[in-house]
DNA sequence: ATATGATATGTTATATTATAACACTTTTTA
DNA sequence: TAAAAAGTGTTATAATATAACATATCATAT
């Protein structure tokens, strides 16, 4: 294994292409009927694809969801801290830009003696356009 | 329904009594088989007492592991958002108070026009005692 | 250029987590 | 005490995710 590498293999191309055309995030399930056509047939596939792009930063797993959504920053470093803003109206999803989260809740955690390592941070809120719509 | 009602059913104190006495978080499945000799004995008995219990505040999912916590806050206001330290080492769970997160998170929501209504966070890291037996 | 080790693939089967549907019972309250 | 609301028990099934194994592909060091 290289670092951060740039190579994706046929499926994990796949896998990816689909989430970065898609608005919201998507289930592995739904992943796997959209892009049956291409030849991938099974959840596994999907869900070793997704491994992959998770652990090298491309996708990120809403967990209170159970969905995937490609990662919107360039060069993201972050396989593992995540931070989004989730719509209630429209589940539509935004990711946060994590540097200054990630330092507020080392900081939060040294006050319980606690090492910070990585975090999931999940909001649910109403976004900027169903406000709007309302 | 009454507002935070305060008599629970059989099947709800058995199931907030088994996860009020254990140390870590309980998967559903691990809950019905430790309370099968209690007369429960399907998933859904179980579900749905969590169900209810999470509702009205006593018990917290953390979902990026499927598992339940009781809640360790006398009066906890707090049925929707919930704020973790998970310790990666021993699987033990402390529950932050919640005011100045939200806030916090309130604030940053602005930011983004969007308009905040609740949070989950799960930070990860090594907690207090097992930094200690290293 | 090729043997080696690491990584990925395809496939079948199965484990884990969670809900649907329905008939019935208990509790609450007007 | 009738009606409405909430909870129960049960069977079946949906939705999410991984195990195991044989094979294939790719990187790279000799």
């Amino acid at each position: 294994m290289t670092l951060a590498s740039e190579k994706l293999t046929n499926n994990q191309q796949t896998v990816l292409d689909l989430l970065e055309k898609s608005k919201e995030p998507l289930k592995a399930y739904a992943i796997l009927f959209d892009i049956q056509k291409k030849g991938i047939k099974a959840p596994l596939q999907v869900y070793r694809a997704l491994d992959k792009l998770i652990e090298i930063g491309k996708v990120h797993k809403i967990e209170s969801k159970n969905s995937y959504i490609a990662c919107e920053h360039k060069n993201c470093d972050s396989s593992t801290s995540t931070s989004f803003l989730i719509c209630e109206t429209c589940d539509q999803v935004t990711e946060l830009k994590k540097k200054n989260l990630s330092e507020y809740f080392a900081k939060q955690s040294v006050q319980a003696n606690f090492k910070y390592t990585k975090h999931n941070l999940e909001i649910y809120g109403v976004c900027k356009d169903c406000k709007n719509k309302k």
